[in-house]
DNA sequence: CTCTTCAGATGACCTAGATCAAGAACACCG
DNA sequence: CGGTGTTCTTGATCTAGGTCATCTGAAGAG
C-alpha cells in the first residue's frame, strides 16, 4: 500500500495531517517523538469491522486516522443505542477507563484506520510530560460537555433542531479538518441517525424531505449540501 | 458552630465520613495527607447559594461534604437544562476543565458544605501521585458513562422508566453512603426532576400517582418509601 | 391569625412523532 | 443481466406526553 492512502499506516504522529487536531496538539517536536513510540498502528477496517467490542477489558483509547467510527451500547432489552460519531482526529474509547472495561463498543462506519494509544503508556508518558496530561483531562471534559448537550438537544428540542444540529456539528468538524462545511457525505445511515438523535428512520427522512422542501439543503442520499447555512444555524439556535 | 454538625468546615479529609467514596478513596494514610493539604473547606452554602455560575472561569473541581448540589446550563433560548445532581462524596465541577470556564452552573438544592480543590494543585499532586491521576481519570470516565445512559434513557425510554430509573439511582447512592436505600427524601423539586428527566412537572407528578397506585412507592411530598424494589428495578429494566 | 405565594396534584384536550404498511431506489451477487 | 435483500421514502393512523386550566395545601410574611 502507498504511503499516499488516507489508511495507509506508514505515518507517523509528526508527519500525520491530524496532528493539530488529535493527541500531539498540545505537544513540542521532541515530545511528539515519545508519543510517537508508544501509538499503534494498525491495518485498515473493512466497514463494519470492530474495534472493540463492549465488556472487553480496557487497555488503550484510539485517535481515528481516516475513515470514520460510530460507539454504541446495547440495551438490557437488545436494543443499539448509537453513543457518538468519530471522524478523523478525534479519540474515542475513553468510557472504559471507568470500570476497566469498555462500556460501548465501536466499529468502522465505512473503511477506516485507528491509531491504539496503550492507556498504561499514556498515562506515565503524562506523567513526564504535564501538557499532555492537561491535554488529555481537557479532552475528556470536552467529551463530558458534549454530552450534556446532546442531553439538552434529547430532552428540549423538536426532531428538526436535532437534526439541524447534527448536521452542523458534522459540518464544524469538517472545517477543523479543512473539509467543506457545506459539502459532504454523511458517514452513518438514516437509521443510525435516528439511533443517535433518538428519532425513527422515517422522522429523519421527513426531516431531511421538509429541510429540502424548505430549500435549506439539497439531499442525495448520503451526500449532502447545507444550501443556507445562517438559517440551519438560526434553527438549531 | 460545634465539629459534630454535618456542614461543618472542622474535618479534614482522613477523618471525612465520605473519604471511602470521594478523592482519597484510592490513597494511602500519607497522601491523603498531601491532598488535605491542598482542598480547601469552605462554609456551608444556604439553600440556592450559587458555588460557581457558568461563563466563569474554571479554576476548581469541587466535592459535596454534605447536603446536596445540582448543575444546570441555560440554553440559548433562555430556559435551564439541569445537567446533574450531587450527593455527599460526589465530585462537580469537571465540565469546566476543556474550555477553562464552567459550562455549568451548580448551586445548593439545601443547605450545604463542599470542598474545592484547586485543579492546578490537584494535576500536580496526581504527578507525584499516580494512583491518584488514575482515580481521577476514572472519575471523569465516569461521569462520560453516566451522561451516556442519561442519554440513552431519554431517547430510548418512557416517563415512567425515567423516573424508575432516576429512583434508582439515588436508592444506590444512598446505600453508598450507609442510608436507606428504601426510604430517603428527595432533595430536589418535581419541576428538577422533570427538566433532568426531559418531562413537565405534570407528567412527573401522575408517574408519582401511579406507582402509589400500583403500592410501588409511597410518596409523602418529598418523602419517598420505596414499597416493591424489585419490581421498580423490573420496571426500570 | 390571615393573606399571599408557590409547589404539587389532577383533569380535559391536543399535537409531535411513533407505529404500521407500502412502495421506490439502490447495491450486491450468482 | 435479473433477482433479492437493504436502505430510504412517503402516507395513514395512533398515542404518550405536552399544554392549559383549576384546585389543594403547606410555608412564609406581616
Amino acid at each position: 500500500m502507498d504511503a499516499k492512502c488516507p489508511h495507509s499506516p506508514e505515518v507517523n504522529c509528526g508527519d500525520c495531517r491530524m496532528n493539530a487536531l488529535c493527541l500531539p496538539l498540545a505537544l513540542q517536536t521532541k515530545e511528539i517523538v515519545q508519543l510517537d513510540e508508544i501509538v499503534q498502528r494498525g491495518r485498515p477496517l473493512q466497514k463494519d469491522g470492530h474495534i472493540y467490542h463492549a465488556g472487553e477489558e480496557f487497555k488503550s483509547v484510539f485517535a481515528v486516522r481516516s475513515g470514520s467510527v460510530k460507539s454504541y451500547t446495547v440495551t438490557n432489552d437488545g436494543q443499539e443505542q448509537v453513543t457518538g460519531f468519530h471522524l478523523p482526529g478525534e479519540i474515542f474509547g475513553m468510557d472504559g477507563i471507568a470500570h476497566n472495561h469498555y462500556t460501548n463498543s465501536a466499529l468502522a462506519m465505512e473503511t477506516a484506520a485507528v491509531c491504539e494509544i496503550p492507556f498504561s503508556n499514556l498515562q506515565e508518558l503524562s506523567i513526564a510530560i504535564p501538557s499532555l496530561q492537561r491535554h488529555f483531562f481537557q479532552l475528556m471534559s470536552r467529551e463530558i460537555t458534549n454530552d450534556q448537550s446532546l442531553i439538552t438537544l434529547l430532552s428540549k428540542n423538536t426532531a428538526e433542531v436535532r437534526v439541524a444540529t447534527l448536521l452542523l456539528s458534522i459540518s464544524n468538524r469538517n472545517l477543523r479538518r479543512k473539509l467543506s462545511g457545506s459539502r459532504f457525505r454523511l458517514p452513518m445511515s438514516r437509521a443510525d441517525i435516528g439511533n443517535y438523535l433518538g428519532l425513527t428512520v422515517e422522522t429523519v427522512s421527513r426531516v431531511f424531505g421538509r429541510f429540502q422542501k424548505q430549500d435549506l439543503l439539497l439531499v442525495d442520499k448520503k451526500e449532502i449540501e447545507i444550501l443556507d447555512l445562517n438559517k440551519l444555524r438560526e434553527l438549531a439556535s
